[in-house]
RNA sequence: GGCCCCAUCGUCUAGAGGCCUAGGACAGCGGAUUUUCAGUCCGCGAACUGGGGUUCGAAUCCCCAUGGGGUCACCA
């Protein structure tokens, strides 16, 4: 038990990055880094024909992203690889036929329609399925001659029935089974591909792996695993099944098959509000690819890898009674796999938006510039490479925005710092009650307009002044001008602080753009 | 259905027999601040699935029930 920590995470090249196997992966990772250990990625090819740039690129540009490198696999290479399962078939084809030399495994020629047929007879009588061991009776000639011909066989792992097999997890206990009621497990197709339950036993006994650590729902599995292990003669890793994270509110597993379904998940809600109003602003819409339950959606809605892996590191693992905000090198420091808890974890997007709000709060304002700029540029607001005067102002902007960016992307969603004075839009319901049913507000602010005009300063304080000693002058109170100010000036009908607004936007725009509403309620 | 896993506030969790009249965080609600929104501050409501045991004592241990979930491929 004291042979060095070696971790994996095996994807399957899908072209996304599920947020559930991330978290997974996040664990591996952290276990690996907390113990000195090597983390790896290993590519599940195996049964794979597409393009791999495509299908592997958005799920190492996820590892990239939120900052988990990986000591060993792609692009990186290692002494173990090749990293890929495409290319390990020699160790697939050398542990078969180990496996069949000794008897512990054979080949079955039942075509795939009987293996059906005896599958359907069984479910018919309410009969647990159990594979009928027909090709075991043919006679070396026999399986010789059937072979001569050509004849297509899967190759079968055998499980000894009489068997029972167990393992002590780390955070399930003692768990085991009965061997009676297992099937055989195909363990190479007829093509020769060998299939996931094999290879990737074959594969963490040659990588060495130390520490299995997935979800729950590879627990079945583990029986039929740990009797190759045992029948390839290698020792048990340590296994830890990991509560599997649930859809939000839910104790069913988060799966990318049922997006749909989220889109009316009241908790899952805000997310893809989130998505449906900045993604299409982006050029972008929601996609199998991208969507709340894929880690892109998360990177190109800007979100900061802190909160990702913050959320992600406490579905299902706990630090004490208290600590909530989690900079991953505490993470790392304090991880250990007996404080992963074993009930099923929802994903909490109110909770996920809070560690947001928590770490965005942290970046210096430099840095929240830098992440909103790029997004300014993508909709076209400022300058394909930012002017000095441009990187002021969104500074500014952002100085007075404060807390309202809650990813970055918002940024987006404040168009009226950046477009031209006549292509501001009006919250009409806001515009109605606020100017069109107001006659004061109107005629206050024609007035307010002249004393802005020659006002010296215009810089927030000193505006703040003006309109107070103004509504004094009037006989006025402030909130019955303010309003509709503010609705000149913005076209909305909240936002940052009104003298804020006013110096951001300087003078030349706030006389341009009040004398436009003006102009639109006579 | 077989096998396996799980069960504390709405959610994520703390809790490893007395520290629990069950703690924290998020969400919710109320109040304060304020020109709006966001924020901030203060406060409130909110849980041990049920039943049997074991024990002086159980959220914590055991059993049963119920409920939820995972998995049963020539997918990974």
């Amino acid at each position: 038990m004291s042979r060095p920590v070696r971790t994996r995470f095996a994807p399957s090249p899908t072209g996304y990055m599920h947020i559930g196997g991330m978290r997974t992966a996040l664990f591996n990772w952290l276990w690996a880094r907390h113990c000195g250990g090597t983390f790896i990625l290993r590519i599940d090819d195996t049964d794979q024909q597409r393009n791999m740039d495509e299908a592997l690129g958005p799920i190492l540009r996820a590892f990239r992203w939120l900052g988990l490198n990986w000591d060993e696999g792609p692009e990186v290479g290692g002494d173990y690889g090749p990293y890929y399962q495409s290319q390990r078939g020699d160790l697939y084809q050398a542990a078969v036929d180990k496996l069949l030399a000794e008897g512990k495994a054979f080949k079955d020629f039942d075509p795939p329609e009987l293996v059906k047929a005896d599958r359907e007879a069984a479910e018919a009588e309410k009969r647990n399925y159990l594979n009928v061991r027909r090709s075991l009776d043919l006679s070396a000639a026999e399986v010789a001659d059937l072979e001569a011909q050509g004849a297509p066989y899967v190759i079968r792992f055998l499980v000894d029935r009489t068997a029972s097999i167990a393992i002590t997890d780390h955070v399930r206990g003692d768990v085991q089974w009965e061997c009676a009621q297992m099937p055989d497990p195909v363990i190479m197709r007829s093509n020769g591909s060998p299939l996931y339950n094999f290879a990737t036993v074959v594969d963490d006994i040659q990588l060495e792996i130390s520490h299995v650590i997935r979800a729950e729902e590879h627990l079945a599995n583990t029986a039929v695993q740990a009797l190759i292990y045992q029948a390839l003669g290698a020792e048990l890793p340590e296994f830890a099944h990991i509560p599997f994270v649930a859809a939000p509110g839910t104790t069913k597993k988060l799966s990318k098959r049922d997006v749909g379904k989220y889109r009316n998940n009241p908790q899952f809600r805000k997310l893809f509000d989130l998505a449906d109003t900045t993604l299409p602003r982006l050029g972008l819409e929601v996609s199998d690819a991208l969507n709340p339950v894929m880690v892109s959606f998360y990177e190109e809605i800007g979100f900061l890898p802190e909160a990702i892996l913050n959320a992600l590191a406490r579905l299902g693992w706990s630090y004490d009674d208290k600590t909530e905000n989690m900079p991953l090198d505490f993470i790392v420091e304090n991880f250990t796999l007996d404080r992963v808890v074993k009930a099923s974890a929802g994903f909490d997007p109110d909770k996920l938006l809070a560690f947001q709000e928590h770490w965005v709060a942290q970046r210096p304002l430099e840095e929240r510039v830098d992440r909103c700029l790029p997004y300014l540029q993508r909709v076209g607001w400022i300058g394909e490479t930012a002017s000095n005067e441009e990187r002021g102002y969104v500074q500014r902007l952002l100085v007075a925005l404060a807390d309202r960016i809650k990813v970055f992307s918002d940024i987006v969603g404040y168009d009226e710092y950046f477009v031209a004075d006549d292509a501001l839009t009006y919250d009409e319901k806001a515009l109605e009650k606020r100017v069109r049913k107001s006659e004061v507000a109107v005629t206050l602010l024609r007035g307010f307009r002249d004393q802005l005009a020659t006002t010296e300063s215009f810089v927030a304080a000193d505006l703040d002044a003006l309109l107070h000693q103004f509504v004094e002058s009037q006989g006025a109170k402030i909130g019955d001008i303010i309003h509709a100010l503010r609705l000149a000036v913005t076209g909305k009908p909240a936002g940052p602080g009104m003298f804020d607004c006013l110096e951001l936007l300087g003078r030349d725009r706030c006389l341009n753009r009040i004398d436009l509403l003006l102009a639109k309620v006579n």
